[in-house]
DNA sequence: TTGAGCCAAATTGTCAACAATGCCCCTTGA
DNA sequence: TCAAGGGGCATTGTTGACAATTTGGCTCAA
């Protein structure tokens, strides 16, 4: 029922650099290595118990995800998201998930269309319960859009998304402690969306998620400058 | 006054690793080595004269670009772009390059907007010149969307567009000898693109860019069918 | 003739040692 | 006291050898 958290692999994927790509990538999105920390080879080869090879193979895919930064002879740091990075990401998120939710209307199948609102119905539930609601909100949020995206049935626009974006901003959320706080519009917004996809009309589908993203940024660029205010 | 080619990296970086990514990169670009063929890393570490380490590093990176496909103790081989990831990508672009278009209108500098008149100009005229039309003609084109994905000011979007897209693009152009066939009509569009962001309408240019990439999803698309009907 | 099972060769995965580079600190001179 | 230069040390970059796995063919039996 739920989806796969992102970018997930199986513990026992067959490679070394494999298994320790998906651990260091865990670690890292967990807040488990701290942001902007300095990370040592030797240190993380014993950390996992591999040699050196590949976890030099792995750091350098989590390069590529932009989830570490490496400057030559010198190191590699964990990343560590500045407020307008995250903004950054939201234009982007607001772009591509405007267009999942486009296609995910053109050809979503009635199953993938039910098991949206199955998800719907869960979250109204978690709202009443108010259990674990952190957590609940947090992955409930995720679970809702990785199906829209998944929805579009265009695999590389889920790549992009799921594979390359929805880990930074999963560490942001860990980094900050973030909560969406504004569940219940949010669960509304999340309502018209599936409503517009189960109706088979695109461009209000895409028009929805992009206020709906756009909110959250606003959102944050808000939350932002309140703090810089009381700096 | 051209834009560096895609993801183009200095010849005398620090690292072998870098180099070989560069190198091996640009020879699956252009098709020096055959879509779909299998590499084996022996043989392309001799043939760029490295060890298997760092060569082992880069396909790791070129993996991550989609560039590279690898099966676990079998091999690695050349991606070979089908007309449905290509229309995929036009999807993607679609999204992307609008949201692009729109912060580039809002975020662009004076001079960075007269250097758009300037390559328009130059296509202009070696629209009327004809002279290695086909080779212009791509990668101008080319270089009119890069300016205004790095007009939008906004990093990761330029990454994941430049970054990681377009390497794609220009992958299957070699492929198939692609040549834009309405280039009159698309530097119409471009005129028109460029002159929304001039006037500062974010909105405008969106809209344009976003008809103009899915005008070419569409003629792609149609041209596939005409190759299917032949069949 | 065909299919199953096994063996061998080639290729990929992993490791540990060696080389090269950058950084920190100490010395030295003004 | 401070700045510049040099040397030692830690860390990263690179290599070649060793281990593990797959594939394709070969044998043998039905």
């Amino acid at each position: 029922m739920t989806a796969a958290p992102a970018g997930s692999v199986p513990e026992n994927t067959r490679t070394l650099a494999d298994r320790v790509f998906a651990r260091l990538q865990d670690d890292i999105v967990r807040g488990e290595i701290l942001p902007g920390s300095k990370v040592s080879e030797t240190e993380l080869a014993s950390r996992y118990g591999v040699s050196r090879g590949p976890l030099r193979e792995a750091i350098r895919r989590l390069e590529s995800r932009k989830l570490l930064e490496r400057v030559v002879h010198v190191g590699t740091r964990v990343a560590s998201l500045s407020v307008n990075d995250l903004i950054e990401i939201y234009h982007v998120r607001e772009a591509l998930e405007g267009m999942a939710a486009r296609l995910a209307a053109e050809h979503m199948t009635p199953e993938e269309v039910r098991g949206l609102y199955d998800v719907l119905a869960q979250h109204e539930q978690q709202q009443d319960l108010r259990e674990d609601v952190a957590y609940f909100q947090r992955e409930g949020d995720l679970d809702f859009h990785y199906r829209i995206i998944q929805g579009s049935h265009n695999a590389t626009l889920s790549q992009l998304l799921i594979g390359e974006l929805y880990h930074l901003v999963r560490m942001y959320r860990y980094q900050f402690s973030t909560v969406a706080n504004r569940p219940q519009k949010a669960l509304n917004e999340h309502r018209r969306i599936v409503e517009a996809i189960e109706a088979r009309d695109g461009e209000m589908a895409e028009l929805l998620m992009r206020r709906h993203i756009s909110s959250a940024r606003k959102n944050i660029e808000n939350q932002y400058q309140k703090q810089a205010d009381t700096l």
